[in-house]
DNA sequence: GTAAATGCAAAGCGTTTGCACGCGG
DNA sequence: CCGCGTGCAAACGCTTTGCATTTAC
């Protein structure tokens, strides 16, 4: 119901729709488990584990089985619909791409809620030992987010 | 033989004996093998799999056990002997732990070989969205050394 | 109708645990 | 000589694979 536009983050509705566009254009067909996943990812706004995803699969498919959900998330991000990213004690999660820019995360240590911001310390003139060649980095910010700071959100 | 100086890269014997120090200090005693991954950790000069830490062990003990290896590996990790460590892969990989000061890494992703540099992004005024309480966070630099780049470096 | 996707079960891999023996203190 | 550390084997959690059935196209 709610339309909203302008915002950088697009509507669920357009990420599922962009998601599943991507799944047809590599001649994948369109299930119903997959349309969920789509959904899924469009309305979570924080990285989900295979174990998140199987669970929120398992309210509208009942009988959805691990593998299936393993298959189309290593699928997706493969494809580059989706990152994939191990955090910091190694657990594989998932979270919708974002392909329009480069861009680094804050992430909830509690909630793992994400939010993502544009500095990068790659732009600085950045002195590093050795002579290496650049290939890739790495910067995450972890920390509380400003719900899981309050006590009056109730566990 | 060398005696260490002010280099802050102690020699290897020194941080074998600091590791052995720091596990009596503990209460753990002192076995062929604990010496032996002191030795291990203090000649490499990058991060070691579990694997390659029990390849290594099996050169002089060639019946150890992995679960040795990890307990020994966990250990030492937790009581700040070593760093442990998820790479981009989710694979999780120890080394000898810098415990002087605050620094991050670049990593050689072909032969894993580690350098330390001091630059940190967050001792910029780094301006970071939502109200987060900051807690931690990782920043890692990828790339192929001056080594591994060298064509005649023979594989 | 045909090939791809699913669900089930079983295997795979890396890591951990339980227990009897061996060795460090 | 007491008890921690070890090695073996088996369990564990997470992820992948093989195969018959179901489903999208």
């Amino acid at each position: 119901m709610t339309e909203h536009k302008h915002e950088h983050k697009q509507s669920h509705e357009a990420m599922v729709q962009d998601m599943i566009h991507i799944m047809s254009q590599h001649g994948w067909r369109i299930t119903e488990q997959r349309k969920k996943l789509a959904e899924i990812f469009a309305k979570a706004d924080g990285y989900l584990s295979p174990k998140d995803v199987y669970d929120q699969m398992t309210v509208n498919y009942p009988n959805v089985s691990f593998d299936t959900v393993y298959r189309n998330l290593r699928l997706l991000s493969e494809m580059g619909a989706l990152e994939q990213f191990y955090f910091m004690d190694g657990g594989l999660k998932f979270r919708a791409s974002c392909t329009e820019h480069h861009h680094h995360h804050l992430i909830c240590v509690n909630c793992e809620k994400t939010l993502t911001f544009d500095y990068c310390p790659m732009e600085q003139s950045l002195h590093l030992p050795g002579s290496f060649k650049i290939m890739n980095h790495r910067f995450e910010v972890y920390g509380v987010c400003e719900e899981c700071q309050n006590p009056n959100a109730k566990s």
